[in-house]
DNA sequence: TAGATTGTTAATCGATTAACAATC
DNA sequence: TAGATTGTTAATCGATTAACAATC
């Protein structure tokens, strides 16, 4: 009986924002080392790589169930996926980039040529972009259309490229046409309901404590 | 002589990095009120626009002095000033932008319209660029020059948004040539010599958080 | 089997929160 | 002055590290 309560608990427990930052990172190194054709790691050896200690590797790996073999260590392409499985980088996800100006074109180019699991259905801008009217397939749309396109499209996250000033009122655009998740690039904290995901890349607040770090160097 | 001890510990106890990476985010919220014409505010009213608690904005805050007064708050003038001040924001940067494709040209204009204490002094990339021969002031040049320029010009933070594989050769470069600071826009965790702080904006990282979060929600 | 290395529990460390005396 | 709110100490909570039994 207290087992089993034990173990509900271990379902039910929540993951640290920690330990959720450190799973890509943790892909990555993997990502790596199947490309240099490593077959297993133990969590010493990738403790030494990836600057972690191996009694934290084991620890956060162990909040998701027993990926590696006593005596052994991890088989790098089956902790790969593994991960690749936590993050829910097993399915698909359909985005839009709202906000087609430099930064909007960087992301699309990253992400088409990189991130194979988001696929770019929509992008969307202020202006009518006469040139590179299409990219990659990808519709460029005015924002008067975002709404519908959201919602008939069944689109699951939004890459917000805008100017901060416009950034609220697009986040509540796509939250009302039913978005799940939010990838926001501006240099705001959006006001989101319940249920839909958000990270933020706030550049300017990187770049700050940047700036902190060099005065203690020198 | 204990007491004593007590201060000179706490002047040499090293700021945590949760500590610094909230440190932005108080300044770009004071500079909000400031722009309301707000100007005084308590760690309690703070605590509920920032969602930090009161007493964390506290302990936050004089971990580098007491800028508040019993009874009335914090000026709101004031403390975003000092913030700044612990950040090294009353200083001034000179930057070099490596790397000016979409991503570079993004920052290059986000820098050079948002951040005024960081000043782009040249601009490099392998291709000799053709149109938009200058930016704002800034020479853009290939990236032969680059080792000279840094040490010349007495460049202080190298930006780099070149692809993944050249990152940790333009990284040494720029840290054979004297920089002091690295903004990292790749995929890379950089091998760097003490003494040159770094700061990543792992978008891959940021990008796969968000799906793990979106697997939450439903 | 013996050696290696995991999974997991226990100990430690650090960060956050609570509480309250100091003081404006 | 009385009320408000800080600065700071103490208590709590959570995350990291250490240790070791389980086991491949």
């Amino acid at each position: 009986m207290r087992e089993m309560v034990g173990i509900k608990e271990r379902a039910e427990r929540q993951i640290s924002k920690a330990v959720i930052k450190r799973l890509p990172r943790y892909r990555r190194y993997l990502g790596d080392l199947q490309k240099k054709g490593v077959e297993k790691i133990s969590s010493k050896d990738l403790s030494e790589l990836i600057g972690y200690t191996a009694s934290q590797i084991r620890q956060d790996l162990n909040n998701f169930g027993g990926f590696g073999q006593q005596g052994y260590g991890y088989s790098v392409d089956y902790l790969y996926e593994e991960i690749g499985n936590i993050l829910g980088l097993n399915k698909t996800y359909k985005m839009v980039i709202v906000g087609y100006g430099r930064l909007g074109q960087a992301m699309a180019n990253y992400i088409t040529s990189h991130e194979h699991n988001f696929k770019i259905a929509g992008i969307f801008d202020v202006k009518q972009i006469i040139q590179d009217v299409e990219f990659k397939g990808a519709e460029i749309l005015t924002c008067g259309s975002l709404a519908n396109f959201v919602a008939k499209e069944g689109i699951d996250i939004a890459v917000i490229t805008v100017p901060a000033e416009k950034a609220q009122i697009v986040a509540d655009t796509v939250t009302r046409a039913g978005i799940r998740g939010i990838w926001n690039f501006t240099a705001v904290d959006l006001d989101l309901p319940e249920g839909v995901a958000c990270e933020d890349v706030h550049v300017s607040d990187s770049l700050h404590a940047l700036a902190y770090y060099m005065q203690d160097m020198k």
